[in-house]
DNA sequence: GCCATAATTAACCAAATGGTTAACAAAGGT
DNA sequence: ACCTTTGTTAACCATTTGGTTAATTATGGC
C-alpha cells in the first residue's frame, strides 16, 4: 500500500501547519479543521499530539517567541557602541521580518487581545533587561555626542521605523501604490537607510 | 412598567457596542452576543437592525474609516510647508489614536486577512493622492534643502514612528517598564518630538 | 507468527454561534 | 376603540467547531 503521506513525521508537519495558520489568521480565526487539512492528517490526530487548540497555539507562540528573544537580548547586551548596535538592530530586525512579514502583526494582535498571558509565555518572568543599553544612550547623551533623547523614545523609534512597514504593508502599498517587489526592494533599502536616519536624527 | 434601558435609540446603542466590541475583539473574536449584552439588548434585535455580522461589521469599519480619511487628505492636499505637514501629521494622528488607541491595531489586523476586501472598504476607488506631497518632498530635496530621501521611505517614517508605540503597547510597556500614565505623557511628548526628530534627520 | 504499543482514522458529541420564527408590546394614525 | 406599523423578546434552528471514542492499521520486539 502507498502511504497516505510521502514523509513521516507527522508531529513535524503539524506543527509547521499550525505555525502557517496560526500566524496567517490568528488565535481565533484559526481553525483546526484549517491545520489538520493544512498538515494532510485527520483532526483528531492533531489533539492526539497536542490536546486542546489552546496548548497548540501555546507551543506555537513560545517557539516563534524563544527564536526571537535571544537574538536581541545579546545584541542589547553586547559591547558593540551605540551606532553599532542601532545599525545591527535595523539590520537584523529588517532581516528577520522579511522572512517571516507576518510575525509582526500576529505577536501585536495576541499581545493585544491578552497582553499580561502572553507577555508572561514571551518572558517567563525574565524580561530583557534593557539597563546596558539605555546606560549607553544616556552616557551618549550626557557627554553631549548626541541631542538629549530619552532611552524610551529612541527605542520606540528604532522599533517603529523597522517593523512599521510590515504591519502597515497592505495599507502602505495602496496608498503609495508599490506592489510585492518593490516593497521588498524598499525594505532592503532600510536595513542601511535607518540607521542613517535615527543617526542624522540624534546626532548634534 | 419600567423600561429595560433608560433612554432609548437601540441601534445608537448598538452601534456603540459594536463599535467597543469589534475595535477591542477583531471580527473573528467579537460575538453577536457579546455585542447585544454590550448595547443591553436582545440578541434578535441585532437582527432587526442589522441583517448579518458581516453587514454590521462592515458599517462599523467605514464609520470608522470614514472618520479618519478625510482629515488625512485634507491636510496632505493643504498649502502648509513640507515642515508645517509634518508636524500637523505627527500631531493629529497621535492625538486621534491616543483617544483610540486600538484603532490602529484593530485596522491594520482586519486590513491584514483580507487586504483588497478591507481596502475596497476603505477608499470607494478614491485612493488618497498623494502626488502634492510627494513633490513637495522632492522639490526640497532636489533644491537641496533636504538630505535625499524618497517619499515612500518619509511617509514610512511618519506612519510609523507616529503609529508605532500605539500598536507595541503592550509589549513597550513591559520591556521599557512604565505604566499607563507614562505612556501617556510619552505620547504627548511625541506629539512635539517626532516632528523635530523627522526633522534633524532630514536637514542637511 | 504473535503481541503490545503507537499512529491514524471515521464517526460521533456537546457547546458555541450566527441567524430565524412567532408571538407580543408600543406607538401612532384614523 | 381599532388597526397598522414598528420595536422587542424568548424560544428555537442549523451550522460550525473544539474535542472524544472506538475501531483499524502500522510497527517493533520476541
Amino acid at each position: 500500500m502507498a502511504k497516505r503521506n510521502k514523509d513521516t513525521g507527522a508531529e513535524e508537519k503539524i506543527l509547521a501547519a499550525a505555525r502557517k495558520v496560526f500566524i496567517a489568521k490568528g488565535m481565533a480565526g484559526a481553525r483546526m479543521q484549517d491545520i489538520a487539512d493544512e498538515a494532510g492528517i485527520n483532526k483528531a490526530l492533531l489533539h492526539y499530539y497536542f490536546k486542546s487548540k489552546e496548548q497548540l497555539f501555546e507551543t506555537i507562540f513560545t517557539e516563534v517567541m524563544g527564536n526571537l528573544i535571544p537574538r536581541i537580548k545579546s545584541l542589547l547586551l553586547s559591547d558593540l557602541s551605540l551606532y553599532e548596535k542601532i545599525e545591527q538592530f535595523c539590520d537584523q530586525y529588517i532581516s528577520v521580518i522579511s522572512q517571516n512579514p507576518y510575525l509582526p502583526i500576529f505577536i501585536l494582535n495576541e499581545l493585544h487581545k491578552q497582553p499580561s498571558v502572553m507577555i508572561a509565555k514571551m518572558f517567563g518572568g525574565g524580561l530583557p533587561d534593557l539597563h546596558k543599553f539605555t546606560a549607553q544612550i544616556e552616557k551618549e547623551v550626557k557627554s553631549g555626542k548626541i541631542k538629549p533623547i530619552s532611552p524610551v523614545h529612541l527605542i520606540m523609534n528604532m522599533m517603529g521605523l523597522c517593523i512599521f512597514p510590515f504591519l502597515g504593508k497592505p495599507l502602505l502599498s495602496a496608498i503609495l501604490g508599490i506592489d510585492a517587489l518593490q516593497f521588498q526592494l524598499a525594505m532592503e533599502q532600510r536595513k542601511k537607510a535607518m540607521p542613517q536616519f535615527i543617526f542624522d536624527a540624534i546626532r548634534k
